[in-house]
DNA sequence: TAATCATATTGTAATGATTACAACTCTGTA
DNA sequence: TACAGAGTTGTAATCATTACAATATGATTA
């Protein structure tokens, strides 16, 4: 699962015309260091300790910026929680129903586009599967 | 894709103790009869023409209850509109981002189960796409 | 540099979906 | 008839998200 780096994202922002204020150096930063693909919630309280002035409505703006530019994946595996993801590879989404923990996995999409839907043009294919993972397990 | 029968799922409910009560008989034919994936608000604002004292309340208690018996299963297509369908077997469902329309399709959903995953207990397995549907792109 | 202008951020209020809860209704049984 | 349990209802509370207006920031121009 390839990753973009960070540079690469600040490079898109520019081809975009974007500009990259300290708020959203920050949310970009954080999105690209955690994998815990969070919610608004999380980077807010996170991102709040260091920023005090931080106001949520900023990381709801970013974050729709993000995902508008293509720069970032809303993730809608729960309906009360609505989680961001900024690696925008096709890849399957896996969460844990015991501990809550999202993990990441590879998965061909092109092998599951399906002849019901040949005449469909497709633009987002979205893989989600619950259960309980391996800690849980034990 | 088999459609269970409505029948069928009286008999569940009757396995499971779950009383039908009219609203509860309503809600039920409402969504083996209607194809479309409905939310609470399509629900309840088409039964309440025929069953004026309906309860929002009712048909989220009934929903939930359908949910938690394995008789029906939650969409979390948009992080903005929660669906309901009746068909639990394993299917993948498209979103047309023009009308809004929403289609089954056949998936084989054994077939796209991971190496990766491999230690993981899989519950639920839900596969999302998004696109322009065949009448819309015309 | 100072004035100007567009863009970004902030805080608060409004919205909308969902849940909590208490009162009421219905149905079957003693 | 009285009672009990389950189901329904309406309202209020909660929570996530959006709208909006005021303020701040930062680049551009004179
Ligand atoms: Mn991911
Ligand atoms: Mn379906
Ligand atoms: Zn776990
Ligand atoms: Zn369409």
């Amino acid at each position: 699962m390839k990753t973009v780096s960070f540079e690469d994202l600040q490079k898109e922002l520019k081809n975009r015309n974007i500009n990259l204020s300290y708020q959203r150096l920050k949310i970009l930063q954080y999105l690209t260091n955690s994998q815990i693909h969070p919610t608004v919630d999380q980077i807010f309280t996170d991102l709040h300790k260091d920023i005090p002035t931080l106001s949520k409505t900023t990381v709801y703006n970013t974050l729709k910026l993000l995902v508008q530019s293509d720069l970032a994946k809303v993730l809608t595996i729960e309906d009360n929680e609505t989680r961001y993801d900024i690696n925008i590879e096709n890849h399957g989404h896996f969460k844990c129903e015991s501990c809550g923990e999202i993990y990441d996995f590879t998965i061909d999409l092109d092998s599951i586009a399906n002849k019901e839907l040949k005449n469909f043009k497709i633009n987002d294919k979205k893989v989600y599967f619950k259960g309980i993972c391996p800690r849980c397990l034990n």
